[in-house]
DNA sequence: AACTGCCTGATTGTCGGACAATAGCGCAAT
DNA sequence: ATTGCGCTATTGTCCGACAATCAGGCAGTT
């Protein structure tokens, strides 16, 4: 009697009928921008119940592989944005009790190559875009407003780098860094000064395409963030829940 | 004229209800295993339909916020884990037409400080669960048991590394890597045997608490990975779309 | 005491139909 | 070309229903 069973699985149909879509959508039979098919014809060729493909398509929806344009009634396909599921990845990460160290080691490791191969592979787009933000860095009058437009530079620099996955997998931790950097440059006055400085020293690099310099002064300007946390007081230890809006 | 109006929002209930179960979950008021009420119970609560509260039940259920036991029918709360986000991620990612270039160049930037950060930081759990990996992928017969096994090999290696963000943000490119790896394997003879001495000297590294030679080895680890792509005629500037199984 | 079988209630999965609100769209009028 | 009007399609939400099955209690057997 060695014999081992494998556990039986009974998909729901919703679930059912949801991987179908996705695997419409990842196959490329539906394409970014095409509308969905109404509910009902939905239902009609999947021989299920209208609720049951509202219930899948809140299964695409929340995936980001569905969405409408704003004022739009019908549905469709959509390619999941960073903004998107960074925001999923985030959540995870809070749930996961992720502290400050943690985010910080991951932006030590992640950014400074992603710097230098920004500089290296940046279109003169990239740079535009990476100069508006910096200049907006500047202009900034609240400690909100800086954070949002810093968040803005890094995403503009990941961008640059022209690697989608390493634009995803900085993502989440841009969104994890926004909400505490408000409450430390409220907290630490030199914080905006050196913000600026470092990202001075980057836009040089990225526009003079020099990886190393880049990368260099990335790492510098992260390692400044960690003496900005420990100047606020704020213990690197803890985990970053509850530090900002959610969902 | 110069005024500006913010787009109105009109948000339907069934993302209402859904964000104010988000907000439950990441508030710690629904704690990870605990039941979910019964969804009329929740359309009680809530002053909405069954259906509605079924249909931000399900985007909860995409989310990974929650799941069921098997043979269970009660929904409870649970943490969305790497595989779950990964998946998202990955599906993401090649919907983005990442190339195998791309996926290479991220895992060459993340793995490596990984690996020293993990013989930093492991655990005697970890060694173990590191050791029983590498020894799975030695005693593998097929190419598709092998790159099962070199994941795994992977992925413990990032849990050794005690770091969720670093954990989350390699989970999308493991599974990136896993179906094309296979194809590797099965066209390079050479391959199995370099990635098991690789595998061998970071076993070593973790054990022995070595970060320098660990991250050293993971380099060339990596480094190798992209030889043999070269070797196996795989063209690096190719989307990894439509390699593997999708959802 | 432990295991088994059985019954009952609770809960989910799926269905059908209904209706209000409004986006989409063609057509006429200016 | 723009505006106004009216019809249709589509979505959002609700209600009610029923089958399947999980959870828990209860009795009977060994």
């Amino acid at each position: 009697m060695n014999l081992q069973f494998e556990p039986i699985v009974a998909e729901p149909t919703y679930r059912k009928v949801a991987t179908a879509l996705v695997d419409h959508i990842v196959a490329g039979r539906l394409r970014s921008g095409d509308h969905l098919p109404p509910e009902l014809e939905l239902a009609r060729q999947f021989g299920v119940n209208r609720s049951t493909v509202r219930e899948a398509l809140r299964e695409l929806d929340s995936a980001g592989l569905i969405g409408r344009r704003r004022g739009s009634k019908r549905m469709m396909v959509i390619r999941p944005g960073p903004l998107q599921v960074g925001a999923g990845v985030r959540r995870a990460l809070v749930l996961h009790d992720v502290t400050f160290l943690d985010v910080w080691e991951a932006l030590m490791i992640l950014e400074p190559p992603l710097a230098a191969a920004a500089a290296t592979r940046r279109s003169d787009a990239d740079l535009e875009r990476l100069a508006a933000a910096f200049k907006s860095v500047r202009a900034a009058l609240h400690p909100l407003q800086t954070v949002q437009h810093v968040a803005e530079f890094f995403r503009a620099l990941g961008e640059a780098s022209d690697n989608p996955a390493l634009v995803l997998a900085h993502e989440p931790l841009i969104q994890l860094l926004e909400p505490s950097l408000a409450a430390m440059i409220d907290k630490v006055s030199q914080a905006r000064t050196r913000i600026i400085d470092a990202q001075r020293r980057l836009c040089a690099a990225v526009e003079a395409q020099d990886p190393a310099s880049a990368q260099t002064w990335m790492s510098k300007h992260i390692r400044d963030f960690r003496r900005g946390y420990e100047l606020a007081g704020i213990n690197l230890r803890h985990t970053v829940a509850h530090a900002g809006p959610l969902s």
